[in-house]
DNA sequence: CTGTTAGCGCTTTCAA
DNA sequence: TTGAAAGCGCTAACAG
């Protein structure tokens, strides 16, 4: 007698209707769908045709009933930034090209509690797999502890030992090496500004920092990860005495705004502060007089992890892989002793 | 025999577990699951206790097979900044408090081809509803003709006549009041730089500034839709004898470059050239001398669309919404007479 | 107020 | 090489 009292009888092209046209059983059309070799290629021609004709699109909440999912979970952390925006470019064309849908969740809080229900909502969504972005302390707990039906991929450096894979970037290699520069052209009384240091990345940046330079009264906290944070930042580090030669600030944002402070105090960059941030898209070729910083490829760092998502799911009891990628520092005027502004912009 | 060749039979708890442990029926836990008040108080709240205890995730394909699925879809758009980043961290926060999940999709090619695709991929996950974000004309036709079994919602302006509703911003009117506010302060040469002009929005920014500035030597057209475009194009509108006393770029990185190129050319801030952008994230606080620009509130425009996904959803046969947000115009020294820079940060 | 029952659209044995 | 049939985990009549 059919659907009973179903309300809203689909209207969508059904597995059954492609077998009817095709007048094959639902077993083959599944076969050609899975591209089953044991399909011979003239009866499997038909179905294909039947397929384009009708129109029809698999459900995947039916396929992830019975077997494995299509479906790749990312869970986003802070900041909502560009870089953020990038990654998840990155994330789906590689997804999309082996097949995955997409789904996301937000967890931005201190105590873990939306990346648990980020998990949960990946479970629920059957994910086959998820990748964590920007990470806390206590979410790498979380994550540690997490007991969920698929691997794990974080985009933040967990370490080696973690039960979690990571494509993440080399965070202490890349300071080293934008510290390092600072130091080369000669400033010795390098600045590190850092920002929402529950976050895993903002300790890494101070971390990389102290490794050259360690002197407690060049750290100045800001207040968020942002222009208005480098800014007030550095004014309190000035007033405070702190009389710095260069900057390290933790993100490009952090370091526009000290570059802005740098003005309103009436110091020169470079001539009298070297300024350099992290992070490297575009746009910082127009901070200030073009900013120093060290340029990673979000983009890039997204295909990987889902290449990782790729391989644990074809190996399961594969161990879970660490690859960290390179930054690469990107010299601009800000750190170019003699590259000081002519010009009027600036406050 | 229970799962006969079940090759990786489910570790999850299903809802009959759940039943089982609180000794009732599935149809019950469902019930209680969504919240139906026919089931009495008590055995409620057994329910409700063995859920906690067992950490029972209900199975959102398998709820989706049945009646109305929870997830709602995101189809980005040009482009990847952190406007987009912030639209769905607004879309994401009212789609879980609805207890929605989110699946996204990009469509960032000029033929439609990828929003076809990702339309198809919403249809395969059987979305309830879907977002598109920045959209280009073609996509807006692709838009009228999908055959889709979800309302769509878009957060570009695609006309009170379109079949989707639209959650979004008064392009016209924040234009309008940006590029009154250059005239105000005297400015008669104001020269528009725009980008990508397949796209909705930067059609709209360039109608709104035709309508008060009607000269075709005041636009030029960028490369591209970033900082380095809107530089090379305050170049080469100088170049070619275009001599503004303003400009008006269609986004703030935009804005940014043609500061930097003003810098480059010897132009004052605002005193030669007033600038101003649009968008009006914070961190235009510190583009040049502080920018002069028309804030939206991405999160509000997502959470709105969101809030229409769900009006749709229950009355399925009302018509599209079409609701504007209003800009609001930011006044900083870019475009106040004498608030020329006298600081060093600049190319 | 709660249980029984019949599928939702698909994959996967198993048999032919 | 293909088809028949048995569910995957859940919801929604319908009956009690």
């Amino acid at each position: 007698m059919g659907r009973r009292g179903r309300v809203l009888p689909s209207q969508r092209v059904r597995m059954a209707d492609v077998a009817e046209a095709a007048g094959v059983s639902r077993a083959t059309v599944s076969r050609v769908l899975a591209r089953d070799p044991a399909v011979v290629e003239a009866t499997a021609a038909i179905v294909r045709d039947a397929i384009e004709r009708l129109g029809y699109r698999p459900n995947r909440a039916a396929q992830a009933l019975m077997g494995a999912s299509r479906t790749l979970g990312v869970i986003f952390g802070e900041p909502p930034d560009r870089a953020s925006a990038l990654l998840l470019r990155g994330i789906n064309e590689a997804a999309t090209s082996e097949g995955y849908a997409l789904t996301v969740a937000i967890a931005t809080d201190l105590d873990g509690e939306e990346l648990r229900r980020g998990l949960n909502t990946m479970v629920e969504q059957s994910a086959a797999a998820v990748m964590v972005l920007p990470a806390t302390a206590v979410n790498a707990q979380v994550l540690a502890a997490a007991d969920v039906p698929f691997p794990i991929i974080s985009t933040t450096d967990l370490g080696p030992d973690s039960p979690c894979s990571v494509a993440a970037l080399d965070e202490l290699g890349a300071v080293d090496v934008v510290v390092g520069h600072l130091q080369e052209i000669g400033r010795s009384r390098i600045l590190h500004i850092g920002a929402r240091h529950e976050t895993l990345v903002s300790q890494f940046r101070r971390d990389g920092w102290q490794t050259r330079v360690d002197q407690a009264d060049l750290f100045e906290m800001a207040d968020e990860w942002s222009a208005r944070g480098g800014c007030d930042a550095l004014h309190r580090a000035v007033a405070r005495g702190a009389r710095p030669d260069a900057v390290f600030a933790a993100s490009d944002e952090m370091a526009l705004g000290a570059m802005y402070a740098a003005a309103e105090l009436g110091l020169r960059v470079p001539g009298d502060l070297a300024v350099a941030g992290f992070g490297g898209l575009p746009v910082t070729e127009f901070y200030g007089p073009g900013l120093t910083t060290v340029a990673t490829s979000p983009q890039e760092r997204g295909a990987l992890a889902v290449q990782e998502c790729v391989r644990r799911l074809s190996e399961p009891d594969g161990p879970p892989s660490y690859r960290l990628l390179a930054g690469e520092l990107v010299v601009r005027r800000s750190s170019v002793p003699g590259g000081d502004s002519p010009g009027p912009v600036g406050p």
